[in-house]
DNA sequence: TCTTGACCTAAACCTAACTTTAGCTTCTAT
DNA sequence: ATAGAAGCTAAAGTTAGGTTTAGGTCAAGA
């Protein structure tokens, strides 16, 4: 099937000038175009933005994501480099993760804070409490 | 206890010139100079340093973070509106970790590709691959 | 044919969060 | 007393990832 770039910013959500941008910047290396000049996006492309917003989320930058796709055109030679890629990025999203558990943690502790400052009316009374009154889920998390 | 700029820089890993951008930026209204005009944090800032490391690293802004901080400096009348915000960063991150499980997902499938296609010394093998062949794990995730 | 909505390009612009630079001052150890 | 390390400011520069603008061109329906 093939779709205009109004119809692909339709159905992802992505606007046109940033599908433009991600043309410009290589992302799309076989997209074809009309006699006219206009884009015709295939299933190759709607394929290649799911990589692509899947490889951004996880935090690459746009620049390595068009590196890797210049890669995947390469064939079979260059798939010890893609595997690593993909095994980095895994690790790295591991560390994401318990990075954002962490602060998770750090704001549920401030949650309990504040719900209890507002419960005694001041702030002053909460920061006094022993430690053992802070609930245990959130009591190594104080900041 | 007092800190010197560059005291603090080591001890946090926060670069120098980034602790003077938040200065200026006003995220230490209280931070006392010595008499030569040089800055002198105290545990407050340090603290202060920690709830901003806390905030940035669930998405907020710099400029969101300063609000809130001048909320700090309200006192009491704040709590509410404080309570309400790191409610709403709890929200926020928990979506975010949602978001990078379903990523980390994708990612692992992405890995099982490129180790199956490896195995097997070609992509066009796994792409053939019949669905009930993909690890359940991952199945879900193909993209 | 004509109109009008969708598309095109190049280039400038934007924002966040810092960092760098240049020139000057303060502090600390000898 | 002095040298050098550490600090200061204002202002300009940087980077990523887009978005906006201006001035056209293309294509599909009436």
């Amino acid at each position: 099937m093939y779709y205009s770039i109004g119809e692909v910013a339709n159905a992802t959500g992505i606007a046109i000038s940033t599908l433009r941008y991600y043309d410009r910047e290589g992302m799309f290396p076989n997209m074809e175009r009309s006699n006219g000049g206009i884009r015709v996006f295939s299933d190759t492309e709607i394929n290649t933005l799911k990589v692509i917003e899947c490889l951004k989320s996880s935090g690459m930058s746009i620049k390595s994501i068009k590196e890797f796709l210049v890669w995947c055109g390469e064939g079979d030679t260059s798939l010890g480099k893609r595997r690593e890629m993909f095994h980095a990025r895994l690790a790295e999203v591991e560390k994401q993760i318990e990075t954002l558990q962490e602060t998770k943690n750090r704001l549920k502790y401030k949650c309990w804070y504040y719900d209890t400052a507002i419960a005694a009316g001041s702030e002053e009374v909460v920061k006094n409490l022993p430690v053992d009154e802070i609930p245990e889920d959130v009591r190594n998390y104080k900041i």
